[in-house]
DNA sequence: GATAACTTGCACAGTGGTGTGCAAGTTATT
DNA sequence: AATAACTTGCACACCACTGTGCAAGTTATC
């Protein structure tokens, strides 16, 4: 995967440096999805030449952080389960916007981009545990009736990303973001505010919890944390 | 604005072909919001060079996008007011939703390109009005009041939007796609979905109506229609 | 402090896009 | 049928970006 010709370990400055590629990259391709890697060598404080010491290709990069992030964003949503729908739904809102960061560039590039396709897939799984939840819920009766499970199941995707997108845009404090995304994925499946407010009252799963590196507010959700190359790799893959 | 030298009246298909130019890259900016001249010459059934024939630039094909596509929008959201901001709010999706292609490039452009300031500018009045419905419902107790106005806005604005997105994508008949965007704008500010539907079936000005052209179901919406320079323009402005 | 690992700058080839000039063709208009 | 209005193809200059080779520097590591 790397280019460089590392004998068994890559040598410290090299492995920070990579993982400064990937954060940067992250960073510009939300704002623009074909930012040039001149520009992401740079946000990383590297020449664009030293990027061809980590990654082959444009396309390698941009594949490297869809698995990170992919793996990522599946992770956050992996442990979900309630037998209420709504809480499982909300809970979704919420581990959505612990990994905003992610969430939010595997979103971008898998509307644009050449391998949008690719990116459709690695999201595949998030988007059946959605689905199967949705239709869990119709059954019970405890979302909306009126729209079909897959469309639901699409508008709550959507509601999501839109409401991520304006948390970002306005720079809302961490606790707010997470309120937020909650109470439109409620909304969007069926329930007045004031039922979304209690429900979310009600349930301690679904309360903000401070960031546990953080001091004040804003401060955790991956946005800070470095994308460390698959510590706990969900299908281990060693490369090497 | 045009770059011929027509002493008057162009000629029939030229005028023809421009329009052909206009909706052609309407909706391959669509897709790809860099979608390229080739592309969008060919999408139209002429070549490259004859695009540089109506318009001097890449900038000025998207500028008059810009103008008609804000124009149409604008127009469409001109005479809404209702005394109940909750059906105001439906109307405004309602309406969205039969512009659908020019919301959608505007939106799109908006986010991303060069001149995404002057897009926005050019939504600017629409969303003005849309925070005066949403500041007026919220003091009267019509939408929720656990988010603030501006914010509450800007989610309506991403919900309508992500619920185009998806409709489009779904290729949904004309008739959900207005019954959607209504529930998901009304969800979105408050309303469980029995109240939203009971609102929906309440006033008959949210009544979906058939195409005024069309015979069966998904055939108006601007998207068919062509993308005519300004009849009726708004601060009208005679170019020559 | 020697060595291998890494970064950098520069030059270069290749690709895909924009915008222009011009000569030759086609087509609406009278 | 004549003419002006348009379209086309081609050649060209120009730009921004990717990807590569290489020689010279810098830095972690033993």
């Amino acid at each position: 995967m790397s280019t460089l010709t590392p004998s068994k370990q890559p040598r410290r400055d090299a492995a920070e440096n990579r993982i400064a590629i990937l954060e940067s990259a992250r960073l510009l391709l939300n704002r623009d999805p074909e930012a040039s890697l001149e520009a992401i060598a740079a946000g990383a404080g590297l020449s664009r030449r030293s990027i061809y010491g980590h990654f082959a290709t444009r396309d390698e990069l941009i594949g490297e952080i869809q698995t990170l992030g992919g793996q990522r964003v599946t992770a956050a949503l992996a442990h979900i389960d309630h037998s209420d729908t709504r809480v499982a739904i909300a809970l979704i809102g919420a581990r959505l916007w612990s990994e905003v960061e992610n969430v939010r560039v595997m979103a971008q590039l898998a509307v644009r981009g050449p391998q949008r396709q690719t990116f459709a897939d690695a999201l595949r799984p998030v988007r059946e545990k959605l689905l199967s939840i949705v239709d869990r819920g119709i059954a019970a009766r405890e979302l909306r009736t009126d729209v079909a499970a897959e469309t639901l199941a699409s508008l709550i995707e959507g509601a999501a990303l839109s409401v991520l997108d304006e948390a970002i845009r306005a720079d809302l404090s961490n606790r707010e973001g997470h309120r937020l995304v909650m109470l439109a994925t409620l909304g969007t499946v069926g329930l007045s505010w004031h039922e979304s407010n209690a429900v979310i009252k009600r349930h301690a799963e679904l309360q903000f919890v401070e960031a546990p590196t953080g001091s004040g507010e804003r401060e955790i959700s991956s946005a800070e944390q470095p994308m460390s190359p698959a510590e706990n790799p969900i299908g281990s893959e060693e490369t090497t």
